[in-house]
DNA sequence: AATCATGTAACATTTCTTGTTGCGTTATTC
DNA sequence: GAATAACGCAACAAGAAATGTTACATGATT
């Protein structure tokens, strides 16, 4: 795999659940059908758990269920999940020569939230549900 | 330095240009202010040469300026310049094992291309002038 | 009790970004 | 026209981050 995968790895798991909700898929299944390895489908599903949008049995017919309605899940949820962050660090080490480099880093920063903050504004507005099923 | 570190440093150093539109910069200078390397510099802003948002200058006296004025260079050019591609990848392998896999597939990338291109057009209502000095 | 699944830690591998050095080219300056 | 100062570019080094892998503990079901 490659980059970004995350998120994309999540994307595909959900939308498949969706059209089952109440099957539950063991991590194997999960990283045979993504080309993937179990301890990785583990460690991206764990932070959807997390966040209270799966639940995982442990033991014999355990695995992975959506906790809740398909139409309940926002790409923003997954997203925040991740903790994904994609635009916005730029964090100030303070170290500014001038005092106008100051005030450009600080203005540059607002920029970059405001744009991840319309990022998620937007991922908010698709579900799960509208994932599901391609009639494309 | 650290990651997504490109989309940043241009932006600071547009949005530095803008505030002073006919003075060349050196990539030296630009790298002092930015604290990183002359090379890196030229790495990014080449990018930006090629998309049209700067010149460069060789020999003595030579460096970098704005190509055009700073109200018609938005952060999409910046972005598309430096072809951040932040979202959208997520190709096909086409290696998939049910047919429903690959519709999911399908639906996922177009659901994430559209995001992506929310994102450019959100991008294109910011101008380096807006981010050129801050009042905040 | 045996089996099957998750949970987690530790480590290896791979990939991506950034940093660095070196040298060629071009333009200016003296 | 020689010295200087800038970019252009390639090759390589270093570092960080993501992913892959192995191993084992824990818990639930059969």
């Amino acid at each position: 795999m490659k980059r970004n995968s995350r998120l994309s790895l999540a994307l595909h798991t959900l939308g498949h659940m969706a059209t089952d909700p109440d099957q539950s898929q063991t991590s194997s299944d999960i990283a045979a059908h993504a080309g993937t390895n179990p301890v990785v489908v583990r460690r991206v599903l764990g932070r959807l758990r997390e966040a209270g949008l799966l639940t995982s049995e442990k033991g014999h017919s355990g695995g992975w269920k959506l906790a809740r309605e398909p139409q309940s899940i926002t790409l923003a949820d997954v997203y925040l999940a991740l903790d994904e962050q994609i635009i916005a660090p730029d964090k100030d080490d303070g170290d500014h020569h001038c005092s106008m480099e100051h005030a450009l880093h600080k203005q540059v920063s607002r920029v970059l939230r405001d744009v991840e903050r319309n990022l998620v504004e937007q991922l908010a507005t698709t579900t799960i549900a509208d994932v599901q099923i391609a009639e494309d």
